[in-house]
DNA sequence: GAAGCTTTGTTTTTAGTTCAAACAAAGCTT
DNA sequence: AAGCTTTGTTTGAACTAAAAACAAAGCTTC
């Protein structure tokens, strides 16, 4: 039950109806393929001759194709459709604050092509280098297939302009990527948060795709746990932007106060000032007081170039994974705050479930109890409590979520009506 | 850019486009009555002769009228068209802890008939109480056009079952309102959270509506602050519910420790332990330190009636808009706390605006600004900051948000696809 | 005040899409 | 081999909105 925007409200016409059927049939066959045009009929109450005439148009874009016969039921056997991958190639662009990778994909989110390179602090070369990057794949690659770029940035971006307005970790301000990216290129680029990409490829490309069985989740959180914490919002099947997109900063709330690290805002009661790769940072250089072997700066200036930071948490984990104690202790009391912020998450939204990414996640074997536990006190009792899950997507969620940008739109409605 | 639910999703088919497109006309009608065929085909761009069958259809299913003609702008004369209101009848009811109230109103949301009475703590005899008042009210009025029953309660509702699965304030579990009301009158009954239904409400019927130039707010938050502290969010046009309807539970994020009172939850660290009207009861008990003349037990036991401490944050605004120092900083303290929470919504959801109801907004006056600075203050730097506003919708916004309950559904779309 | 222009609303025809039913193709069962 | 089942296509009907023509009603201007 949702009011209409008369503002943007488009009327429906009788390509309206032919674009919602054939969204819905295209997704049958990227969910379910290998499936035969009698099985999308029966599936969706569509007449088979409508099917057909819908296959046909998805086939001539290029979209579908036929893979052969399947079994006979006691029948005619049905001709299997499935979705025609290499028909579209994605380029996705993940910034880091160590690392910067680029990839391209087919339809499935396979990856074809991938290049990397240390991430400057320098935004104007970061832009050379991104724009040399593409173009020398698109020179080795088919370019006509290219359908846009993805870019996932770790800060504050402007959805709608493709600008990233503010990225702390290095300081930048109003860095019009997605500008320059167009006009290197001619490309449609898509520029979002860090855990917005994310959370999109979670919905796109996550758990529930690999579980056929299971329902899709379409209510979820997505928290970035690295250098800061992020969080993406998922809210019936779409990403929620708010306000000038600036949504899905929670890591910005107030959970408490006196925290071990300041916050990449200023503040010390951020749940980020407590939960994120720099507050386990300054626990445990607090827990080996002096002994530890490589010192670490405390932020506070902008534009440092910080890479100690996040090797440290890096770092950290390595101890922790080798046994070390005072790593163990500093990540898990880590989880617990983590935790703290989660529960409020899962109280106030109640979603199906919280994914964590990040370099965090590396460690989660470790954190997995810690956190169960902080939740389960917290959750208010008879409340259903949600599923915490370290992402499916491997340890790069972000750069899939750069891709997912723009595969997405291929198979996701649009937003008006 | 939605991803399609395919265990829900509906094709599309000639009747589709048709609801499309009668929902999208009557929504013109609603919003920019009076208002001509002409008008409205410009607005939308449909041809005029669609207009027509639509607006003849609507004119056949009584929502729609013709109220004569408008002036000429140099040719023909408009027919205005107009909500016909009478058509339909909403029936409301809104328990809150002291008072219930049960109303009638046509589709403008006008009320037409009005029943109070004190809200007993003894659920089945408050069903009864329900069930009588609302025959009544059907025997008076005229029963034909009564579109159903909504119902505003202040606990967790399973909007799905209609059920009230926990009141804190009376303890009732499981309470079956939703069934009862139905078996005893046969009319749709739809029941949900105050906080949801006010939100609901202030999307339909709130300040947007009023000011036609300003665009109608589709991201906010309404928190209603009385006795607890509940959250309704609306996102994209939509109240968003979460799991097992649970979501907007914010009363019971974490924000700190040692808050005055303890949450209806039994913790002392939720934001509604400091920021209710609870919290703002103990804080004027301990300023005014066995001096107050009326004594407040401390709600700890489920299911007491707990009547004096409601009136307790009455009295001590009513002490406050007199002058007295103790209950004014009593209720700033609060907004205090109060402001911290809501900056906390702000940061992570970035919506239009906050809405704030319930029996504190009575105070608006005194703890406006103090509430402005705090948000002002916690809320980063850089991020665009939303407008805080005390709920257009009078007194009872929940209220309001019963009736909208019913109302909005003859406007709404339908959720699928 | 009459002719011509403008605006509104209706009528008629056309086009696009799905539905429904019949048909053709291909395989299984007995 | 006959009959049944399943799949996919073909053909015509039904529904909706678009487009164009028309009718009604008012304004403007000479």
């Amino acid at each position: 039950m949702r009011r209409i925007d008369l503002e943007k409200a488009e009327t429906a016409r009788a390509s309206t109806m032919r674009d919602i059927n054939r969204k819905i049939v295209l997704n049958y066959v990227r969910d379910r393929q290998p499936i035969s045009r009698a099985d999308i009929a029966r599936a969706t109450a569509l007449q088979r001759s409508t099917v057909s005439t819908i296959v046909e148009h998805l086939r001539h874009d290029g979209l579908v194709e036929e893979i052969g016969s399947g079994e006979s039921s006691g029948g005619r056997r049905p001709t299997l459709l499935q979705l025609r991958a290499e028909g579209v190639l994605a380029v996705g662009v993940d910034v880091a604050p160590t690392l910067t990778t680029i990839v391209t994909s087919d339809l499935n989110g396979q990856i074809r092509d991938r290049r990397e390179f240390p991430t400057s602090s320098n935004a104007e070369k970061m832009t050379e280098s991104i724009i040399e990057t593409v173009k020398d794949m698109r020179r080795r690659g088919d370019a006509r297939r290219m359908a846009g770029i993805g870019v996932s940035l770790p800060g504050l971006v402007d959805a709608a302009s493709s600008e990233a307005l503010y990225i702390p970790y290095f300081g930048w301000r109003n860095w019009k990527i997605g500008k320059h990216l167009h006009d290197a290129t001619n490309l449609r680029v898509v520029v979002d948060n860090d855990a917005n990409a994310a959370a999109l490829a979670e919905l796109w490309f996550g758990i529930a795709h690999a579980e056929a069985e299971r329902d899709v989740m379409r209510d979820f959180i997505m928290v970035i746990v690295a250098e800061g914490v992020g969080t993406g919002i998922v809210f019936d099947g779409q990403i929620y932007r708010g306000e000038r997109g600036a949504a899905g900063e929670f890591g910005h709330m107030v959970i408490g106060s006196g925290a071990p690290s300041t916050c990449s805002c200023g503040n010390r009661d951020c749940w980020e000032a407590f939960a994120s790769g720099r507050a386990a940072v300054a626990r445990y250089e607090k827990l080996r007081e002096g002994k530890q072997r490589r010192s670490v700066k405390q932020s506070d200036n902008k534009n440092n170039n910080g890479d100690e930071v996040e090797m440290s948490l890096t770092h950290i984990i390595d101890c922790a994974l080798d046994g070390e104690q005072s790593a163990i202790t500093a990540l898990q009391e880590t989880a617990r705050y983590l935790g703290i912020g989660i529960s409020n998450l899962i109280v106030g939204f109640s979603p199906e479930s919280i994914i964590i990414g990040g370099a965090l996640t590396r460690a989660w074997s470790l954190i997995e109890s810690q956190l169960q536990e902080t939740v389960e006190r917290s959750v208010r009792r008879g409340l259903p409590s949600s599923r915490i899950a370290a992402s499916s997507l491997g340890d790069q969620p972000t750069l899939m979520g750069a891709l997912s940008l723009i595969l997405a739109r291929k198979f996701a409605t649009s937003t008006a009506a």
